[in-house]
DNA sequence: GTCCATGTTCTTTA
DNA sequence: CTAAAGAACATGGA
């Protein structure tokens, strides 16, 4: 279920509860779901404050007040939501993060803001202006109640990734939303793969999935095999917009949900009600009418249209010879 | 039972 | 050596 504008959608709902809380305790019920192995994440995180919460890609970045960072990467069936204490714990659910309920200002992290942007570049942190309970008297903080961040993820795609000090990217590609040709195209130059398959290919550029890309690549008119490097730049370019357009739409709708998704408060996202190609197989193109098409690239499932994204890459209409 | 699934990584092949 | 294709991972729903 996560692609960007799911994981960014988990940010804005969990960041704006939860950044600035202190982490009492970490009940981790499967050690396997952390990464790398061996690390002691009960040991990091336990009496730590959420510094802030961000997006990278397809990560979900948690800073904590000493500067250290992990990742809860939701894989293909992970979700991260915040639960009352009292919630029946469902199974698969791998981490539970018990939080203080009183809003601690005032801690710094060790942070250098960069390229996380959100639906509309916010970032939460604990410096932004959250009506949270600033100064809750003693006297009501037991009136307060408090809460829990919980990890589920039944496919165990997903995961915890401590990062520690390490402000590497590992090699990710750029952020979608703020590409450009210049960028883009030479990366594309360098494959010989369908632009399909390259753009799902995290290193060439975060954050896209195969739901995305499909529809991005509607939007922009563009045969799914097509060999990336044969794009023009003007087809790049289209691509480009089509991307953030689509993106930005997802963003608006919370995200999509096929089966599993929902953001941290448990709600599912509305965008896959606006797919025109995902999920689409058979049915009329909602451009042009033509049944869409699903083809197997990579090993994954490609949704298009044939008559709005022809094979050919010529400027007027035309026919050719198809390749491979 | 079968097929399929919003993702990534390791292995094999060219 | 590198790039690309395939298999594997684990679970559940149709």
């Amino acid at each position: 279920m996560p692609e960007l504008p799911e994981v960014q959608t988990v940010v804005n709902t969990l960041a704006p509860r939860v950044v600035g809380l202190r982490i009492r305790a970490v009940a981790l019920h499967r050690a396997d779901i952390v990464a790398p192995m061996g690390t002691d994440l009960v040991g990091h995180l336990t009496n730590r404050t959420i510094a802030q919460i961000t997006r990278r890609g397809k990560r979900i970045v948690f800073t904590l007040d000493d500067g250290n960072r992990f990742f809860v990467h939701l894989g293909m069936t992970g979700r991260l939501t915040i639960e009352s204490p009292d919630a029946e714990l469902l199974k698969h659910t791998h981490m539970v993060l018990d939080l203080d309920n009183v809003r601690h200002e005032g801690t710094k992290a060790r942070r250098h803001e960069g390229v996380m942007e959100g639906a509309r570049g916010e970032v939460h942190s604990l410096s932004s202006s959250l009506p949270g309970p600033h100064s809750v008297p003693s006297c009501l903080r037991a009136s307060v109640p408090a809460f829990q961040i919980r990890f589920r993820d039944p496919r165990r795609f997903g995961g915890v990734f401590w990062l520690g000090l390490d402000d590497s990217d590992g090699s990710m590609g750029p952020e979608p939303l703020s590409l450009t040709v210049d960028d883009l195209f030479p990366r594309l130059k360098r494959t010989k793969r369908f632009i399909k398959t390259a753009l799902l290919d995290q290193k060439l550029i975060a954050g896209l999935g195969n739901i995305y890309v499909d529809e991005a690549l509607h939007a922009a008119r563009i045969y799914p095999k097509l060999r990336a490097d044969h794009l023009t730049r003007r087809q790049v370019g289209k691509l480009i917009a089509s991307i953030k357009v689509v993106l930005k739409r997802a963003l608006r709708h919370r995200g999509s949900t096929l089966r599993d998704f929902v953001d941290a408060d448990g709600l599912e996202g509305a965008f896959q009600k606006l797919h025109r190609v995902y999920d689409r197989e058979g049915k009329a193109c909602l451009t042009c009418g033509a049944p869409i098409r699903r083809i197997l690239l990579g090993g994954r499932s490609t949704h298009f249209c044939p008559a709005c994204q022809t094979r050919i890459q010529t400027k007027a209409t035309s026919k050719g010879t198809a390749r491979t």
